[in-house]
DNA sequence: TAACTAATTAAACGACTGTTTAATCTGCTT
DNA sequence: AAGCAGATTAAACAGTCGTTTAATTAGTTA
C-alpha cells in the first residue's frame, strides 16, 4: 500500500469482531473492557484502536450490522407469533445474540443512537412492510418492544414467571401476544 | 448513641437516595459515578460509603423499594390496558422513573439479582393475583415484559415508530397489547 | 465554656478504564 | 542477505472508578 495510515489483517479484524460480539452480548457495553475483548480474540489491545479507532467504533462495526430479521419476516405472517417465539426460545447459545447485545448496550448513551438508526431501518421498516392494516409502523415497533422486553425479563434479569414450564408452555404466551399485534385486531373504539 | 459505628442523618441519607434515583434512572448504573450522585445530592462522596456501604448497597436501597405497581392493579382489570398505557405515557418527567432505572440497570450483573427478586415479589405476584384464567404468572410476566420493552424502545433507545402521532394514537397499540394479555384470549389449540 | 460525640470533609489509595506511543517482530521483495 | 512495509507488541499515558483514611466542623450535653 502507498499510504499506510490504516493497514488491517482481515483475519485479526474478524477475530476481534467475533470476540466483541460475544462479550457485548454477554456482559454489555460498559462492562466489556477492551483488554477482555482483546484477550478473548487472542490479540493485543492496541490492535482494536488501530483497526476500529475506538471502543465505540468497535461496537458500531460489531453489533448494528448483525441486526437482521430476515428469519422473522420470511414466512407466512399468520404464523409469525409461533415462529418468532420458537426461534427466540431455541437460539440461546451461539456465543453471540444480537438481541441481548442490543438490550445490554441500550443503557449506554454512546450506543443508543446507533442502535436507534439500525433498528428503525433494519428491523422496523422491513417488519412494517409485512404488516397489513393501520398503524403498521407503530405495530412493528410494538412487536420489537415485546420481543425485547421478553428477552430483557427472561434472559437478562431472569424473571421466574417466564422461565417455568416446558418449552411449548413457555412460548405460548409470547407467541399469542406477538400474533395478536400482527393480526391487528386492536378492537378499540 | 452508645456504639457509634454507623451514625446517620436522615436528611442527608434521603438527599443521597433522591439523587441516586434520579441518576440511576437517567444514566443507568454503570454510568452513574458516586461523585456525580454526591454532587447532585450536595454532599461529600465519602458519606455514600458511610451510609450505604457501597455503590451496590446504595442501588439496593434506592431502586428496589420503589418498584410498586399499586397504581396499576388498583382499578378494574377490564380497563387495565388503557390505564397502564395512559400512566406510562404521562409519567415521564419527575426526576425519577423506576421503570427506566430498572431497564438501565438490568445489564449490570450486580443489579440483576436484586431486580429479579424485587420484580418477582413486588410486581409479578400482585399482578398475577389480579389475573383470571390460566397461566396467570406467565401472563403477568408478559405484561411486565411488554411494558418494559415499550419503555426500552420508546424512551431509552427512542425508536421513531413508537414516538409518532398524538398521545392517544401512540398509546393505543400498547393499550391493546396489554389488554389482550389481561383478557387471556390466547386462542391457541 | 469545656468536653464529647455525631456528622462531614478533603485527600489519598490502588485498580481499573480507553487510548497512544514507540519499539519489535513477521513476511515478502529486490 | 538486505531492505522495507505490514502487522503486532509492551509499556506508558492521563483520567476515572469505588473505597478508605484521617482530620475537621457542627451540635449537644455537663
Amino acid at each position: 500500500m502507498k499510504s499506510g495510515s490504516t493497514a488491517i489483517s482481515a483475519k485479526t479484524a474478524d477475530a476481534i469482531l467475533v470476540a466483541a460480539r460475544k462479550r457485548f452480548s454477554s456482559h454489555g457495553y460498559d462492562a466489556s473492557g477492551l483488554r477482555a475483548i482483546a484477550e478473548l480474540a487472542g490479540v493485543n489491545v492496541a490492535l482494536i484502536g488501530r483497526y476500529f479507532g475506538s471502543k465505540e467504533g468497535l461496537f458500531l462495526a460489531a453489533v448494528p450490522p448483525t441486526l437482521d430479521i430476515s428469519w422473522l419476516v420470511n414466512g407466512p405472517m399468520s404464523e409469525f407469533g409461533t415462529r418468532a417465539a420458537t426461534i427466540m426460545d431455541m437460539r440461546s447459545i451461539r456465543g453471540f445474540d444480537p438481541m441481548l447485545a442490543l438490550i445490554r448496550a441500550a443503557a449506554s448513551p454512546v450506543c443508543a443512537p446507533a442502535l436507534k438508526t439500525a433498528l428503525d431501518r433494519q428491523v422496523i421498516a422491513p417488519l412494517a412492510g409485512r404488516l397489513d392494516g393501520v398503524d403498521a409502523e407503530a405495530r412493528a415497533g410494538m412487536i420489537l418492544a415485546t420481543m425485547a422486553g421478553y428477552d430483557l425479563m427472561m434472559r437478562v434479569i431472569g424473571i421466574e414467571a417466564l422461565r417455568g414450564g416446558v418449552g411449548a408452555q413457555r412460548r405460548s404466551s409470547l407467541a399469542a401476544a406477538l400474533q395478536h399485534i400482527v393480526d391487528g385486531d386492536t378492537d378499540r373504539g
